[in-house]
DNA sequence: GCGTTAATAT
DNA sequence: AATATTAACG
């Protein structure tokens, strides 16, 4: 519970929590830069920081009080703090598997996977999805043991986050662990990978051979397919290589994303959502019409979230950062894990175990919709 | 094969 | 309500 085991442990959390502090004000610095129009983000990272303070400060009471303060515990060891920045609420996720901090994040998110892929319940939370992002990203499983997806057991690691809170979505910026080369293209589907569940989770789509008709006498139907951010990304390279959702036929695609078990009607179903959201969207481009909403924001342009959501992979692996704070303000694990509204499975980069990851980058990345910023620029 | 549309499932 | 799947049509 609040208790450190040690004191070098202790020391090291409050590193992480200074350092996050920090992180903070170092964004806040940047906002203010924007503060007539980021008034309130301006404020609540304000209040981040003195909420971290405090809360840094109930920690020490903590340790030599046994005591705590205010806000006390409920964020347990690893959480401090802005739990009521966080919109959102912790799942039960937090009961079984409350562990140690560092793998936190990740088996939280994981953990959330599970429930979420067990399709329990979409109830759990409310979020108003967002295109793709907020929405189940990969094949659901329709049995509850199932928890991955033909995605997450690729080598290719990849994180995903969302929050759903609407305003940013890093959506597909999960990138980090998707390594510079895009070039090799590693099979994202493993179905010799695939556990168990395989038969029904993963990939083929019956594509493989039609052969599913075998174990799973239960379900003919071929399994939905869930775009995942990491499916989506390759959608979209695809689409950028060749030349445009609109040029770029079903194929095509189907032969640039190399996945195996895709099939052409899923990718041409895709492309017409694609398609749909995007023309709704992108045309609005120019000029000021009335609804501003369609764009998504970067820094103060106003860019077309097809190209900003395919922009250069490579420059996605800005975080070196080996550290899990980033100037860039990302969240300790503990805190990130809360943010993952996860409404759904989520695949997590089984990088390390360490919390590494922080990408976070993004100030905005949209799926095809609505993630833009609506704001008030 | 592709693009649409519509119905249906999730 | 938003997505995904499927079928049918041009």
């Amino acid at each position: 519970m609040g208790i450190y085991n040690t004191q070098s442990d202790f020391t090291e959390k409050m590193l992480k929590c200074q350092e996050y502090v920090e992180a903070l004000e170092e964004e806040r610095r940047k906002i203010r830069v924007f503060e007539r129009e980021l008034p309130l983000c301006l404020e609540l990272v304000s209040q981040a920081i003195e909420r971290c303070r405090q809360q840094m400060s109930g920690t020490i009471m903590d340790c030599f009080n046994g005591q705590s303060d205010q806000h006390s515990e409920q964020t347990s060891n690893d959480g401090p703090v802005l739990e009521e920045f966080i919109p959102i609420k912790r799942t039960s996720s937090t009961n079984n598997d409350d562990g140690d901090g560092q793998e936190q994040q990740k088996r939280q998110l994981s953990h959330n996977s599970k429930i979420i892929c067990t399709k329990d319940k979409s109830s759990l939370f409310s979020t108003k999805p967002d295109w793709l992002t907020s929405t189940q990203l990969s094949i659901k499983a329709p049995d509850p043991r199932i928890e991955e997806d033909f995605l997450s057991n690729k080598p290719v690691a990849m994180e995903t986050n969302r929050n759903g809170y609407g305003a940013f979505h890093p959506f597909r910026k999960t990138s980090s662990s998707q390594t510079p080369n895009m070039g090799v293209e590693r099979p994202l589907t493993c179905p010799a990978m695939v556990p168990k569940a395989a038969t029904s989770c993963s990939a083929d789509t019956d594509g493989g051979g039609g052969s599913k008709g075998e174990d799973k006498g239960l379900y003919n139907k071929k399994e939905r397919r869930c775009w995942s951010p990491e499916l989506h990304r390759r959608f979209l390279h695809a689409l950028q290589q060749l030349g445009g959702a609109h040029v770029a036929t079903p194929k095509q695609i189907k032969e640039l994303m190399k996945v195996d078990g895709l099939t052409n009607d899923e990718i041409k179903s895709h492309l017409q959502k694609y398609r749909l959201h995007t023309r709704r969207v992108s045309p609005t481009i120019h000029h000021n019409d009335p609804h501003p909403s369609q764009l998504v924001v970067v820094g103060r342009i106003w860019m077309p979230p097809l190209e900003y959501a395919t922009s250069s992979p490579a420059s996605d692996n800005t975080n070196n950062a080996k550290g899990v704070f980033t100037p860039i303000a990302s969240l300790p694990p503990s805190i990130t894990a809360s943010l993952y509204k996860t409404k759904l499975c989520n695949q997590q980069p089984h990088l390390d175990g360490k919390g590494s990851q922080s990408h976070s980058n993004s100030p905005s990345t949209s799926s095809m919709h609505t993630t833009t910023v609506s704001t008030a620029f």
